[in-house]
Parts: C-alpha cells; sequence; structure tokens
DNA sequence: TTGTAAGCGTTATCAC
DNA sequence: GTGATAACGCTTACAA
C-alpha cells in the first residue's frame, strides 16, 4: 500500500548494518568485502522489501550512467532499425541503454542531439551519421570522449569503426553487371563527404577499370542526400547517357531509379538493370525484386555495441587503442587501423538482366 | 586545456554570488525571484564558462528524469519507427527524451523492459504493446504510473490511448470490396487479445453484415501473431474456402498472404485480392502494391507524445482524467473515454480487383 | 532579492 | 568485515 520507494537506508535497517554495508553486498564489484552471512541476510532483506537500486543517484555518485547516446540520420531508413537492435541487445546484456538521437542529416541538429546527450552524461557515443571531416567528431576526440563509427567511418580522428566492405561490395555489383553483359554502367553515387559515398565511387570506378570498362564522367551522377528524390533526379540525369544499367549508392538511391524510370515509361531489367547497396528490409519485396549487395545489419550494431562497451571498460577513449601499427600484419583498407570491415554478399534478384540488345540476342535464339 | 565539468559553484564563483542564486537564475521557472542585474551577470559568467547543468544531480534532487520509456514490440517492424519519431519529436519539445524498449511481444520481455525502466526513473511509458488484459498494466495503474497506450489500447485500466479507428477501417476494406463484386470475402484476424486483432475482427463482422455478406467460420483464420510466417499459414487455410479476397488484419498479414499466394501459384489481385492494414513504408512498393488502410503514423506518436507530458505534467496519472462521462456528449465508440481515434484512409493499390468470374465477363465485354 | 542549510540515494575513503 | 562520514551537483524551504 506505500509507494515509498524502497532506499538503501530501509534495506540496511531492517538487516541491522549499515547502508554502506548494503551497498557492498548488493554490488558484485564489492561483494566480496562482506562475510557471506551478513550478505545473505541483506540479500533477504533486499528482496523482501523488494529493494531497486537507484541509479540516478548511483550515476551521481559514479559518473557512470551506464547509458550510450547513438546517433543516426532517421530512424524511418528501414537501414537503422536492425542496426540500432544490434546495439541495444548488445548494451542491455551489460545493463547500459541506449538514447537514440535523428539528426536528419542535419549538422545543426546533430550538434543539438549531441550536447543533449553530453547533458544527460552518457558514457559514449555511436555516430551512424559521421562525415568524413566532421568538427563534432573532432570536439569528441579533443575532449577524450568514447565514440564508436558504425556504417560509415572518418578520417583520423582515431575512432574504431564498424563498416561492410564498401569497395568489395561495389565491385560485386560491376562484376556481376559486366557478367550479365552490360558495358555501359552508370553509378548513382552518395554523398562525397561521407565514407559510404566516396568509397563506393571510389570502388565503382575501380572495378570498371577491372573490367576493362570506360567510365566517362557524364556516366557518374551525384546525389546530394542519400533520399528516394535524389535517386530520381540523378536516374533522370543518367538515363540521357544510353547507359544499360545503374549501380547505385545506396538502396534508397536505388528506389529513385525505381520511380525516374517508371516516370520515363522504360522498364527494370528490361531496359535498364538497377542495383542497390544495403539490403533493406523489404528491399526483396519491391518491384521488382531490388539485387543489392547485402550485409549483416543486426551484426554490425552488435559489434559496434560490443566496441562502445570495451571503450568504455577500458576508461575512455585514450585508453590505448587509436594509433600506429597495432592493427595487425598489413593488408588494412585503411589508413586507420581501427575500422572492423564485414564481408558483404550480392543478393540477385529481379531487377538486374541482360541488357536489351542482348536480350533480343538471346530471344532469337530460343524462340 | 582543463576538462573538468563547470558546476553551479564555478559559476556562482565567477559571478560573486551563492550556488542557490545561479540555480534561481538559471531556471526559467524561478528566474523571476531575481533581479535582472544579477540574472545578467550570472548568465555571463554561465555562458563564458560554458556551463552545463548536470542532469542527473538535478533528477536525483527533482525526483524527475525527463525521460520517458517507449515499450514497443519491434524496432523493426516498419509501423513503429514513424510512431517512436512523433513520440520522440513531441518529447523532444519538451526538453524530455525517450527510451526504446524492444519486447519482441514477449510478456517477459516486456517486464523486464518495464522494470529496467523503472529502475532508471522514468517519469512515463508510452506502451505500443499492450494487450487487452495485461497484469503489468495492471500493477502500472495500481502504481499510479503516468501510462499512456499507443496504437493498441487496453480494458479498464483508465490509460489515455491514441489509435486509428479500426472499425471503421475494417469497414472501409470490406467496403472496397465489396463494390468490386466480391462477396466471398474471408478475414485473416490478428491475434485476439490486443485491441487491433479484436476490433478488426469485429468490424470485420459487422461491415459483412452491413453488405449483406455472410461471414462462414472457415472464412476468419486467427493469426497468433502479427507476422508474415502466421499471414503465410493462415492464408494457406483460406485458399481452401473459395474466398476471392481477403482482409488482412494487418501489413504483416497481407504480405504473409502474398508469400501464400505465390506458392499456391495463384497471382493477385487476378485470382485473390488482398487488403493491409497500417499501410506501413514501402507497402506501396511491393509486389503487387498493397491496398491498405492507411493512416498518419507520426501523428499517432506525436499525440501520444503530448498525451503523457502532459500526464506527467499534472503529476501522475492520478491527477484527474480516467473517469466518467468527461469525455464529451456520447458516441464514443469504446466504453473507455479515454480513447483519442484518427481516422484511416483507405488507399487503393494494385492487389485488389475485381474477382475473377468478374473479371472473366469485364474482359468479354470488352474484348 | 539573496544567502543558508539540508538533503535527494548512492558510493568511496577513511577509521575501527 | 563493518561503521562513520563526506561528497557527487543540484534544488528548495526557510531565514535574513
Amino acid at each position: 500500500m506505500n509507494d515509498l520507494p524502497v532506499t538503501l537506508k530501509d534495506v540496511a535497517a531492517m538487516a541491522g548494518v549499515h547502508p554502506a554495508t548494503v551497498s557492498r553486498a548488493l554490488n558484485p564489484e564489492t561483494r566480496l568485502l562482506v562475510s557471506d552471512e551478513t550478505a545473505d541476510r541483506i540479500l533477504a532483506a533486499a528482496d523482501s522489501l523488494g529493494y531497486r537500486p537507484n541509479t540516478v543517484a548511483r550515476s551521481l555518485r559514479t559518473r557512470r550512467s551506464n547509458t550510450v547516446g547513438v546517433l543516426i540520420p532517421d530512424l524511418n531508413n528501414p537501414l537503422f532499425p536492425p542496426i540500432v537492435r544490434g546495439i541495444e541487445d548488445r548494451l542491455a546484456a551489460n545493463g547500459y541503454v541506449a538514447l537514440i538521437g535523428n539528426t536528419d542529416a542535419d549538422d545543426d541538429r546533430e550538434r543539438l542531439v549531441f550536447e543533449g546527450m553530453r547533458d544527460r552524461h552518457v558514457d559514449g557515443f555511436v555516430f551512424a551519421t559521421a562525415r568524413l571531416r566532421s568538427p563534432l567528431l573532432a570536439e569528441a576526440a579533443a575532449a577524450g570522449l568514447c565514440v564508436v563509427l558504425v556504417n560509415r567511418h572518418a578520417e583520423g580522428y582515431g575512432f574504431p569503426a564498424v563498416s561492410v566492405d564498401n569497395e568489395q561490395g561495389i565491385a560485386m555489383a560491376v562484376a556481376h553487371l559486366a557478367a550479365l553483359g552490360h558495358g555501359k554502367i552508370a553509378h548513382v553515387a552518395g554523398p562525397q563527404d561521407v565514407s559510404t559515398g566516396l568509397s563506393r565511387y571510389r570502388g565503382f570506378v575501380a572495378a570498371m577499370a577491372a573490367h576493362d570498362l570506360a567510365v566517362e564522367p557524364e556516366m557518374v551522377a551525384y546525389a546530394s542526400a542519400y533520399s528516394i528524390e535524389e535517386g530520381e533526379r540523378c536516374c533522370g540525369e543518367l538515363l540521357e547517357t544510353g547507359c544499360t544499367a545503374i549501380a547505385a549508392g545506396n538502396d534508397m538511391l536505388a528506389v529513385g531509379c525505381y520511380v525516374a524510370l517508371e516516370t520515363a515509361g522504360l522498364s527494370c531489367p528490361g531496359d535498364i538493370s538497377v542495383v542497390g547497396f544495403n539490403d533493406m528490409p523489404f528491399m526483396d519485396r519491391l518491384t521488382p525484386p531490388l539485387t543489392s549487395v547485402s550485409f549483416a545489419h543486426y551484426e554490425v550494431g552488435k559489434e559496434a555495441g560490443r566496441l562502445i562497451l570495451e571503450q568504455i571498460a577500458r576508461g575512455g577513449a585514450r585508453g590505448s587503442g587509436g594509433g600506429g601499427a597495432a592493427g595487425g600484419a598489413g593488408g588494412e583498407i585503411s589508413a586507420d587501423p581501427q575500422v572492423h570491415y564485414l564481408a558483404p554478399e550480392l543478393k540477385v534478384r529481379g531487377s538486374t538482366g541482360p541488357p536489351a540488345n542482348v536480350a533480343v540476342g538471346a530471344r532469337r535464339r530460343v524462340g
């Protein structure tokens, strides 16, 4: 009937000991400092009273909030829910919770969200919003905050990052299109100030070269954001070039291509093949099902969660890590030794097929 | 160079006043208690030092965390991100943040998440996971916690709820199918222990009656969860009944119907029309685009955010609300006067068409 | 209008 | 092994 919260003091009174002793008995770290006998008595009292520690008071005293700030562009982008769940689930295993912040890819909002989280004394940050050069990350680095980057990485701030191998992924897309007989392959490039946009663009150029295919400048259109609208606009431009296939910088851009193709009265893959990147949920159910470069989103999130917990446990970013040749012998893809790459996998679906002329030839042979 | 956090004391020292005065000057509520002159001095000192209040200390003192717990089944279900964003955005406007918890529709997990949030002293809860009868909600009600239900409601706990008008929504679906000429319309019912499942089922029965259409018992299949798998299973059963259209309890179940139809080698809408409910993001891009009952997800979230803030501001659920005939003159759909209904809208897309025999007739007339 | 002092519930640093 | 005490940074009667 009495709602008043039970405190350490209450438990102490019931067990006939000092509050400090209760604290010790209940805290796994210090449990060994108290005799089993009294510990038992305390434990019994605690759960007979239904004691629950006050995490706020604990945070004030320990300067640990058991909380991690997670900054993402937009929860509505289907790429992020599985990543966020991966992070949350990993954090939960250690008694941590995530504070989610949406930045809408806006720097001012990002700063606002970031500062709100600092005010709440989060123990660390996971950024899914990193641009290659970011004043915010520079600040975070200078302040010695615990930070992990996910999906994207940034240049030279020394933060660990988890992402798919973008170069390899886009290479798989190009190889697939080339194998189908495409020669004029265009690229809708993502924003070039974020690592995914730049890496996939570079990977595209490299992969085309590897297949002895030319990349005319007009065969690449640059999206200013990973949005359906930008994909549509870029695809519209590319249709002038006579390309027969498009490797899009991500699935959103690919969906934008679908829209542009519909508008132009063209069929996919009949007239133009389209490949996405990320293989977001439901991409396998589009019209047509989207061929896309896939990776384990949830696992990326879990790994990011693991890394941030590790960093926090080390007592901050200054701990170790960060530098030099510590990352194992050679072969690292990036200059930053702390980027954890996951392997991509190409999911071939209905949005890719042979180019129109080849298809006609094929039909002749068959019919 | 010095990272040590700036406290009230530091600001007080610089401004040459007592910490308490700084507190008053910086708090909007008490700002008027201090002279403009000293307030200015304090403000100047505060932001010259870059002072940021310690929210943890504040929470401990005020017993307010400015935090709301949001329980959802699964962030990966595309229905929830827009709702969550609506909640978050509304909360942010008042300096509150949301703690997201995924329950995976599991009671034990739900309790765990709930208790974790209580331990963190959230000021209120938004439940998107309510079952009609829920021990957890009963407890919350007994404890006088601030609670708002979203998307679903529950029976008799007196909590405000925000959701779409399910009866009206499913009625629109049935009316649409009937207008197309369907007579044998089946229903994949959602779980009957949650309000959405029950309301839509009842709405389906009522709507069929309104159109003088019979509902044979075997024309309703009951899903045990809102999952693609269950939709597939149920649709498989319904295919035995000779129905020509299916009104699904939600979009997940509708997608499950797509799977079952593919497996059976049937076409949609050629052989069977399918209508979903919720109109989740990307449902307009499925194969075929899904006809679905739509509503403003983001707005539902915002309204839920508004309601929980209001309840918290009132100083708890016990404040007022809850009871009696306060809800305006008559016409309430539910016994609980606090359910806020949003109007549904039917989005007609490619998954619905005339029944096969009618279609054949139509073709004859045309060709 | 401002200063004083107590206290939110915990944990850390001493003694004993 | 346990108790006493102080402190984390802030708010809020109450006093001046």
